[in-house]
DNA sequence: GCTGGCACTCGGCACCGCTGAGTGCCAGCC
DNA sequence: GGCTGGCACTCAGCGGTGCCGAGTGCCAGC
């Protein structure tokens, strides 16, 4: 591939990025100084479209590049582009004094709606080595009751049980024995020893302890990062106009707490940012989107993935900028507090 | 007002809901047995008219209902539709087999959503009378710790705070000390009764016990049902075509929890539904709105609100009735558990 | 007070032709 | 061989025109 070549989709993607229009070859070479003729940049641009790269949404109209064109573009043609010293400010000012994790993640979700002017998402954060610190085990009416797991990165887990006829004391004792046995623990090592901790429990309290034990197990086998917060919806409107066919199945996608989740899913291997495009995506109703996303954790210790969706045509330069940014930030503001 | 005029006023507005499009005259004889001829019809309807109940687009247009036209069409002419039997059975078996106070919500936005296919807002429930069950003080690192509140209601409050070089039974005795000074109490109760705790502290504990106080006292006057949950935003669809104009707005209220308390706020007064048409609502953005809500809770005893937001131009005998069954429903789900 | 008849209005639609942006191709030049 | 200017061609978009039909207001008559 032309090195000419290159700079002509280059040329294209941005100007089409913020143009929003088809760009033709006289425009290119006027806005970018290509130091050849319009008809030499037609001769690239057919070549470029046989090729995949670009095409003509009609006849007599100007290029618009593809999916594969945007894809090469961010693989060998973006330039980074530094975030601004007010978009760094922002950063730290937007995540100062958050209250608990919930709040982190709504700020967060917040944050990178605001800097890249697409909706976010953002997965709660699980570090897989955090220890339960605490299980409270808490009455809450005659047949109700509340387990509650605190583990030491803050998150706080519960569910409601069934819970009938037990006495204060063997509830205290319930509880004793179930931190004893846990506290310290990884979700996954606390899933091997509960089945223990039923053994060696008196035999009256084997009733409650089972429906406990029972909850506490379907606790520490769900993901508890399976959660994702979105934000920045009213930014869809960047999408244009093609309201029912675009944008409605976006918002679908956006209520699907397990699409969001898959979607992802796929970018949390790589330690730096994602981008896929349009048709790259696996899920069919956001193939005329992309998805950028990145892990945040701190070094190699990955918690979660946060990122946005937005329209192929996007600014792909300083979306991932953004995205990269705001991953770092959220990962030491975890780790530091 | 004649009879006949509010016949076909009546008519105008199932009409246009139904049709989307004005409605003329003629049609309105045919579809709906008025007994008379399409020219007295309009006479009617230019008195209508005079007297701000409908408006044409434009001249040659037919009629449409203005919000004075769909606010005297709830009051006095909507006839109540009972919820079909599919629709009753949806309502029990979605409810079935919610995990905690966080999955109830949820289910409930979903249920909201998709009985009036609009867009469903809930508010979290709080009981006022609810109690302090528990509270935790759970150190999470050097310097953090976790505040935490476990009400009779089975809501879970938590709270970062910072807490640092406090040893283990010092920990243990704040914690025990401020369980029995606050278990029994409700908030209202707690938040007079925090002050005493601090001062009946050994000196020795007067360090942590600030901070954990504090953070105390700002859970206890929190209003716990501040927070809200959204779904069904692809119903959005619904508005029609003008994306940028109608929807933009609707969509960027969504985002602002303040907004939406507010708007549900005004209604929580009334035990039975109470409906806002377009203008009458006081927030600006959504004038071209209508919403729907209700307050929830067993008898007397309200815990929140709940209902939704569509465009006024929405079928309000079945809207009406499935907020209000919703919200009865989830009323009794929770007092019974 | 209701009704049929009639003139009037006007949005929507199809049709038309023009314009201009943009292309592909080709012959000629460096 | 690659670049360039020139030229014919295509076609979306736009404004203008004319027609159709839905719907109205008004009026005279029952």
């Amino acid at each position: 591939m032309d090195d000419r070549k290159l700079a002509i989709l280059r040329a294209i993607v941005t100007d089409y990025v913020s143009s929003r229009e088809p760009v033709g070859s006289r425009a290119l070479v006027e806005r970018h100084n290509l130091q050849v003729s319009p008809a030499t940049v037609r001769n690239d641009m057919a070549v470029l479209e046989e090729e995949g790269y670009i095409t003509q949404p009609h006849t007599s109209a100007g290029r618009i590049p593809t999916d594969k064109g945007y894809r090469l573009f961010v693989d060998r043609l973006a330039q980074v582009k530094p975030l601004s010293a007010a978009e760094k400010r922002a950063i730290s000012t937007f995540m100062a004094g958050a209250l608990d994790l919930d709040d982190v993640v709504r700020r967060t979700v917040r944050l990178l709606a605001q800097l890249t002017q697409q909706v976010a998402i953002v997965q709660y954060p699980v570090v897989s080595r955090a220890t339960i610190r605490h299980v409270e085990v808490v009455q809450l009416s005659d047949e109700r009751a509340l387990v509650i797991v605190v583990s030491s990165s803050g998150r706080i887990e519960q569910r409601l049980i069934e819970l009938a006829g037990v006495l204060e004391n063997e509830l205290d004792e319930l509880r004793a024995r179930v931190n004893a046995a846990l506290v310290g623990l990884t979700a996954a090592q606390a899933l091997d020893r509960l089945g223990g901790v039923l053994d060696e429990l008196p035999p009256a309290l084997a009733g409650p302890a089972d429906v406990v034990v029972a909850a506490l197990l379907e606790m520490m086998a769900a993901d508890p990062s399976a959660r994702v917060m979105v934000g920045g919806v009213p930014n869809l409107t960047r999408f244009g106009d093609q309201f029912e066919t675009t944008v409605k199945p976006v918002l679908e996608a956006l209520e699907e707490q397990v699409v969001l989740l898959r979607l992802l899913g796929e970018a949390s291997s790589s330690v730096d940012v994602t981008v896929r495009i349009g048709h790259e995506n696996p899920y069919e109703p956001l193939q005329s989107t992309s998805v950028v996303a990145a892990a945040y954790g701190l070094d190699a210790d990955v918690w979660a993935t946060l990122g946005i969706v937005g329209p192929t045509r996007m600014d792909y330069p300083s979306t991932m900028a953004s995205v990269r940014a705001v991953a770092r930030y959220v990962g030491r503001f975890l780790a530091e507090g």
